[in-house]
DNA sequence: TTGTTATATCGGAACATTTCGATATGATAT
DNA sequence: ATATCATATCGAAATGTTCCGATATAACAA
């Protein structure tokens, strides 16, 4: 048996870690779980969180800038959805611990 | 079909958001990796991460606090090790995307 | 056009994290 | 006892994140 395990180089860790920065938030793993279930707008995540939907915004496009989400413009709405499929395998990690 | 999810509470996103934060950082993350693959010294993880090992003991308290490592004393050295099973999991998910 | 609703962005205060030198502790050797 | 090595903790400066009010944009209706 051969150890042929090969460390990530810095540079990745480190968009890795920003990414996990991203998602380490209880607002955006709310909205992360819903997400992983259907679409939402921005409106309807905001509620769930019982946060302005301003803010709600701000925690969608920064999940959004990492890859995770993508968003859609109907009408006067813009809904989110998962785009990222890690995400599902991660969050099946947290809520197994928590 | 029904849907069935229940969201998890906030308190308890408020935990998982903490632990990931304290995964989320390139150092930590390249101690875990190694960790996964056997036992360290803080000196030996401190070197692999070329930080001075004052730093490497303050990221691996911080880990160890979380719950995801323990410690053990031999000598004058002090060995880090895995106790966090889900640790494997979100490791090999970084992996594969990076 | 004006008004309303939904979402996004800006700017700065409040808060949290990271880093690093200095210092402290713990184990061993002389 | 002192000296040395390994690890841990303290305190403060630098840096980063979160929150929130104000403002801006985008879509639609009257």
């Amino acid at each position: 048996m051969s150890r042929k395990t090969r460390w990530i180089s810095l540079a990745r860790l480190q968009k890795a870690a920003d990414c996990l920065k991203t998602i380490a938030h209880p607002h955006r793993l709310r909205m992360i779980q819903m997400l992983l279930t259907d679409r939402f707008t921005v409106g309807e995540l905001a509620e769930a969180c019982e946060i302005p939907s301003h803010m709600a915004s701000e925690h969608l496009k920064l999940l959004e800038r990492c890859g995770f989400l993508l968003s859609r413009r109907e009408g006067r709405n813009v809904y989110y959805e998962v785009v990222e499929l890690h995400l599902k395998n991660i969050m099946t990690c947290i809520e197994s611990r928590f």
